[in-house]
DNA sequence: CAAAGATATGCTCAGTATGAGTATTAGGAG
DNA sequence: CTCCTAATACTCATACTGAGCATATCTTTG
């Protein structure tokens, strides 16, 4: 048990930065929105979470608050770059902030992250997508057998709420999955994946290199499922924000629309926010209060973890 | 970006397999129940995933069935017994099974998992643990500040649900971690960390090593938090079982008891099991029926991951 | 200045989930 | 036949959710 070889890896740390800015939800990117920022492990490092914070503000110039794990990947078939010398570990996190204006770096640049996902984003048209259903079916018939054909159309729908059922926002990995299985993504021709020959030209979404979108698809996936259960939103809001600011920014990550009323009743309910006094420079029609988050609850729900923030009071 | 000097570093898989017999939440073990299998990750595995399972399968000659992974550590002063060639990462996984009656390995043995954390069972005794929250206070008098002593209380009450507090059974590695920072485990001792000296004795709960303890604290929390979003227990269900046994196996894990009529009410309108048309072989009252899961709705969930299986329909 | 347009904010209502309790049924043990 | 135990069936109050209506308070426009 205690004595065993050992065989040595590298490991990587890679950052999913999240920010909304102006109800666009954004993530921090290098090469021009090709790659997530990411670095060796190295022995200087204290902590995993040190050294991404150390690689990230190395290469971006971008401080990072709060920060919690994702997932560790190693390297597939998908992404075979490592040399001989042994295997490829990620690591991979999922940060907030806010995005600075003081961007000295100009080859860190924040994107739009529904260019990478562009059926995740249902704000403007709740019915399904024609183009992602119809490649979905094509896809689906050309399976070899009929039970792999009726597998890959429940799949489909599932997924992607397809035959009545309904959209589920965080299965936004497993759409991913599905799409790049279907070769409906660039980096499965890119893999080697072919797709239905009547939808080669089929590419949706912008591509990144290696896998780092299936990183992001990761990193949202999360995202969306927490701020049902916990307050994180507030990680991305600036110190005063109106209700409806408040509102843009989860519809932005959740990619759906939210009913007003009911948002500020649970908003208030949970006694999340209170008022600065201030009121919003009016854009349009009635001033909107100013809020704030409440710094006593805060401190301990990002203590409690994972239970009640939402829910029973 | 592309091209940097990779330093390298030993990764171990960790495993955390649960099972639940006769209620009672076991975890497999090796050493006698102060470790949890094991191994580190070699070129010859295709995956981390295979790798534990070959792992596992190895040490235990248990076979393996839903697995996911839990988190990823590198060591840190906890855990310092890596020699001079580098860090070692820890990768931990939870996987979820029926123990085999067939246990050829005498080495692999299954533990009561509330041995390591008996203020986690509070399935006989609703009420606050008084020996704990009395070590608690203790140490919360020994801070320097009194700003210091008023975070330690109020940590301590939102983690054990102290003052009036709400027991959140899904806390368990907050509680670990104050147990430990509070020198009321072994571990603590065993790192350097000194408790209150008139506590000095107390070692709550049987010790793992390295931080072994830690990592099943982990597993625990996210099976708690899982099986009230996901339909996972029956992963460790026998084929056919009674509402009763199926309750009792919820109670097991979450550590705490359930109203049983609502028990009922709630499994059958989400219609995950159904009836077998045979009867249990009565233990004391009128006899119960036999139920099994539906595969459908079974294999709908499993690959919907993460969204709506509690919840409304 | 009055009306129109745009939000903010307050309130109602039905459907449903949840926690807790009462009542009835069907076996075994004595 | 009666008691004991557990299974199963209902009931009820409360809380949360989704949806919509109504009113308030600004800005813009004629």
């Amino acid at each position: 048990m205690l004595e065993r070889p050992v065989s040595s890896v590298s490991a990587e740390l890679i950052a999913v930065l999240a920010a909304v800015t102006a109800g666009v939800p954004r993530v921090l990117t290098l090469g021009g929105g090709a790659v997530l920022p990411s670095g060796p492990l190295s022995p200087e490092h204290r902590s995993l979470q040190a050294g991404l914070r150390a690689w990230v503000e190395r290469q971006t110039h971008h401080p990072l608050g709060y920060v919690e794990q994702l997932y560790t990947f190693a390297d597939n078939d998908r992404n075979a770059e490592h040399g001989s010398f042994g295997r490829a570990i990620s690591i991979s996190y999922l940060g907030l902030t806010r995005e600075q204006p003081n961007q000295q770096d100009a080859a860190a640049t924040w994107q739009d992250w529904y260019q990478y996902f562009p059926w995740e984003d249902r704000r403007t048209q709740e019915e399904e997508n024609q183009p992602v259903a119809r490649a979905l079916r094509g896809w689906a018939q050309t399976a070899a057998s009929p039970a792999e054909r009726k597998a890959r159309r429940q799949r489909s729908a599932i997924a992607f709420g397809l035959e009545g059922r309904r959209w589920n926002e965080e299965m936004v990995l497993q759409r991913y999955e599905l799409l790049y299985e279907a070769g409906l993504v660039a980096e499965a021709a890119r893999d080697g994946i072919a797709g239905p020959s009547e939808l080669a030209g089929l590419r949706l979404g912008q591509a990144m290199r290696q896998d780092h979108r299936r990183i992001l698809a990761t990193g949202i996936a999360r995202l969306r499922a927490k701020i049902t259960y916990r307050p994180v939103v507030f990680e991305l809001m600036p110190p005063q924000f109106t209700l409806l600011d408040l509102q843009r920014s989860v519809e932005a990550l959740a990619g759906r629309l939210l009913h007003k009323q009911n948002f500020r009743r649970l908003v208030e309910q949970q006694e999340l926010v209170e008022e600065t006094g201030l009121m919003a420079d009016a854009t349009g029609g009635r001033p909107a209060k100013l809020f704030r988050f409440r710094a006593d609850v805060l401190q301990e729900r990002a203590y409690a973890g994972t239970k009640p923030p939402l829910g029973r009071s």
